[in-house]
DNA sequence: AAGAAATGAGCAAACGTTTGCCAGCATCGC
DNA sequence: GCGATGCTGGCAAACGTTTGCTCATTTCTT
């Protein structure tokens, strides 16, 4: 059932059903309805690849993850998907578990079903990988990458507003001995929350002790040995800042089965506030970065850049800003904020 | 870039490129050979789009679920996604929220976009909906609906037989006032957890007092409200079993808010066992329901229909098992197990 | 050695739309 | 009343593939 046949039944050229259906104003209102009637009766949908294949768009953003069962990443994909649907896009999704082979195909693909823009949400991924996209002119967009190219945005997350806060928020509960855990150090992402802690620590004059700044994994596994390692070390942090959340949620983990109580004998505070750090218990003291913002930006970065003539030459930059948010996983240090010796 | 181009290139018809390119085995090695080098020189990616306005092919499963932010969902997505991109499929994924309009544009773009099967994992989605999927003839796959139908397989899962096994966990402890809090009663699936927790406690003699059956949402704040209920009920509980992991999330938040320790005053089960599920505080004991055996199971369900020549008039039916796993959230009922009074 | 069968490659017709161009007709200005 | 001007709607050519046929060439059969 194509739209021959409708054209057909309503005795019109396939032109003007054509143009009935994409709402083209110069049909005749009564030819129209005559073409609607039957599209209506006949239960007729357009098909989208013959569409595609003629107009040359495809309709569809691609959208990159690194995993989809991280947390972080639904509420992105939500609401991306929820605004794609609203401006009639499609999105073709995956999680790469940032292995570059998985990245790689995932490309193929994307390219394969043409899609007219992609964005990586992946917090620091091989551009190598990208070339063929950037070869064929597909807008992107990144976050945390460097200055932004033609065709390809940046969002670039600020974090040391947050983390700023975070560390203040410590100092002014007394904390002193404030420990880091870090993410994956080869992620840019990572690297810049770092130093966020760094510079946020020496702006109050608090010296960041080396063994209390530890690399993590972003996950609850890596939290849980992190922290390990920070007990085992030769001086116990009073309060303890996550990369994100899951992190946090590894410390609890591993403190839960230490004995040790949150927030009475150590404060923690996250990254990211997914969801889950309001249920968690007690629940999490984090420092937000809107997913659903930073999902926002990113379809609205890709569909300016595709309704745009002449791509600027210096591509878009965006900025999303991070923002502390207290619950009950932080309190002033207990004691005298002495170092309790290890037994 | 196309398949012409290609062609004048390593001087040989259309033809002869398409059938190199799909492998088909009766063309000269030589001359694949030489489409093959202008092929990777060109970087030339076919148009998908063209392939399957002609084959008829979209190569694009559709994947329903109610609601991506509930971690229940992304391994499902996860694993359905690995599985297709491995048979050379892609996924349409839309999460409905349970929203019969939201159902019914999806199924509208999957239409559109010739889908050649879809999933529906929302656990009981009025089938009204997918009526004009049903016209079209596309293999659908369900997950506790009633009987299969021609084209439409459907997966039963066997509550019974996790559910017994936490309740009779729950007796061995001791534990006499089992309450249960079900999911929105107007599922399918939630009923038949609720009638296999019935039956189980029948088998063994408990009688489950009404006061004690509760419905929830499947969400932590609907966790929340139903351990609220319960603790204001005329008796209270020594153990609750949840229709899922989200909802015991709620009754252990609940339970801390309330200095109701668990699990030495309360034992909790859960439903699922999403991952997280394991990391929660204490790690929850909870019924599994393997979520990636469930997303295996849809796909080859529609992967089989659609090589089937003629469809099987009754439809076919899948069966997942569900069994308890034993964590930290169960314990010996405290006390004489004797109603403790509320103050 | 000659005809039959098998093999391999090309021609061209689809697939279901959109859209540039043209023609028919009505309207308008004078 | 007649030519010029606008509107509408139809014709047909794309879009980039796959695939049924056909035909030339090679290999087999006897």
């Amino acid at each position: 059932m194509d739209i021959r046949e409708i054209a057909k039944r309503a005795r019109v050229s396939t032109a003007t059903v054509s143009r009935t259906i994409n709402r083209i104003p110069t049909v005749n209102p009564q030819l129209a309805k005559r073409v609607w009637n039957v599209v209506e009766e006949l239960g007729y949908y357009p098909n989208t690849q013959a569409r595609a294949l003629v107009s040359g768009r495809s309709r569809i953003f691609g959208l990159i993850i690194s995993e989809i069962t991280n947390p972080f990443f639904p509420e992105i994909v939500q609401v991306f998907e929820r605004i794609a649907v609203q401006h009639h896009y499609e999105i073709m999704l995956t999680s790469t578990g940032n292995d570059p082979t998985r990245m790689e195909t995932a490309v193929r693909r994307m390219i394969e079903r043409r899609v007219e823009g992609v964005a990586i949400m992946t917090f620091g991924m091989e551009e190598v990988l990208l070339e063929d996209l950037k070869l064929r002119k597909v807008p992107m967009v990144f976050v945390d990458v460097g200055p932004a190219r033609p065709r390809v945005s940046n969002i670039r997350i600020d974090y040391l507003h947050g983390i700023r806060q975070a560390v203040q928020h410590l100092a002014a509960l007394r904390h002193q001995r404030i420990a880091f855990i870090s993410g994956p150090l080869h992620l840019k992402s990572a690297e810049a929350r770092k130093q966020a802690f760094l510079s946020s620590m020496a702006e109050i004059g608090l010296e960041a002790d080396r063994t209390l700044v530890v690399e993590g994994t972003h996950t609850i596994e890596g939290g849980i040995a992190a922290f390990g390692k920070l007990l085992d070390g030769p001086t116990r942090p009073t309060a303890v800042l996550c990369s994100n959340d899951m992190t946090a949620m590894g410390v609890m983990r591993k403190a839960y089965e230490e004995g040790i109580q949150i927030p009475a004998d150590l404060s923690v505070i996250g990254f990211d506030d997914i969801r889950l750090a309001q249920f968690v218990l007690p629940a999490l003291t984090t420092v937000q970065m809107s997913q659903a913002e930073l999902a926002r930006l990113a379809f609205n970065a890709l569909l300016t850049e595709l309704q745009r003539e002449a791509p600027s030459p210096t591509g878009t930059e965006y900025v999303l800003k991070t923002h502390l948010v207290l619950r009950e996983s932080t309190r002033l240090v207990s004691g005298n904020g002495e170092s309790p010796r290890k037994n």
